[in-house]
DNA sequence: CGTTACGCTTACGTCTGCGTCAAGCTGACT
DNA sequence: AGTCAGCTTGACGCAGACGTAAGCGTAACG
């Protein structure tokens, strides 16, 4: 069964990011392609990281942060011990997560309100003739 | 009326940040300090916006962006254009946020099944006396 | 009145997350 | 064989968001 494995560029117009960037995680620890003589080969395993890393930097999370968590998804862990700790910063990211999901609950109303009053305001700039300020 | 102003060193313990990142803040026009002879003293106004900042920081905003997001919470602001652009930028924000939160709220279902799926097999790991695998 | 504490400015240093050459190697056409 | 696209590894560059150290002013305390 011989596994899918795709190219750098394959990779970059799937994912829409440059080679520069596989590369950088490649450094960092964060891929890790086989190669077919000095060509980078990226397997399904790569593609799944990838994915999870170009999300958890939308939510603002480090690479060094990202890199971490991976190890949780990462099936071929078995060590138990360092199961356990990705286990507790997988919680703590969650946690994180929905505290994060929260506040930004709250600054949507808030931004709402805001752009409605605003929104009032630009009303009455550029049209004076309304029931106003007395 | 005397506003109550506080010291750079209230600033900071309040709100957990350094000195430096509220002089940078100042230098990059976040924030306006008073001065009284060379010090700075923060009003209410600074507190606030500060606040804004911090919360900006905390979902991935630049300060350049916060910065320009201000204004549109400052009712000093009288100038029609830039109301105008305010308000195209806070609904361009709107719309960023809510995508985020949702996202975030994908992601969240998908790490807590992870979570779970994590836990029992840190259940298995520990005590394999089960019905598990044959 | 000395010193300790805090604040100010100026300026260079650092870390992240890549962008951008430079220089060389490969493989595929022609 | 030439050459051209595409890949490789360095290595340096850069913007954002501060950290940090130097050197100075000032205010309060004992």
């Amino acid at each position: 069964m011989t596994e899918k494995l795709i190219t750098i560029r394959e990779m970059c117009d799937v994912y829409d990011v440059t080679p520069r960037t596989l590369r950088f995680y490649e450094a960092k620890e964060l891929l890790f392609p086989v190669r077919q003589g000095t060509r980078r080969l990226f397997t399904k395993r790569d593609q799944a990281r990838l994915k999870l890393i170009l999300r958890g930097k939308r939510f603002g999370f480090s690479l060094e942060d990202i890199r971490q968590l991976l190890d949780l998804y990462d099936t071929s862990n078995q060590n138990l011990p360092q199961m356990t700790r990705a286990f507790e910063l997988g919680q703590e990211r969650l946690a994180d997560m929905v505290r994060q999901r929260d506040e930004l609950n709250e600054a949507i109303v808030e931004l709402e309100q805001q752009l409605e009053w605003g929104e009032q305001l630009l009303g009455n700039m550029r049209n004076p003739n309304s029931a106003a300020a007395e």
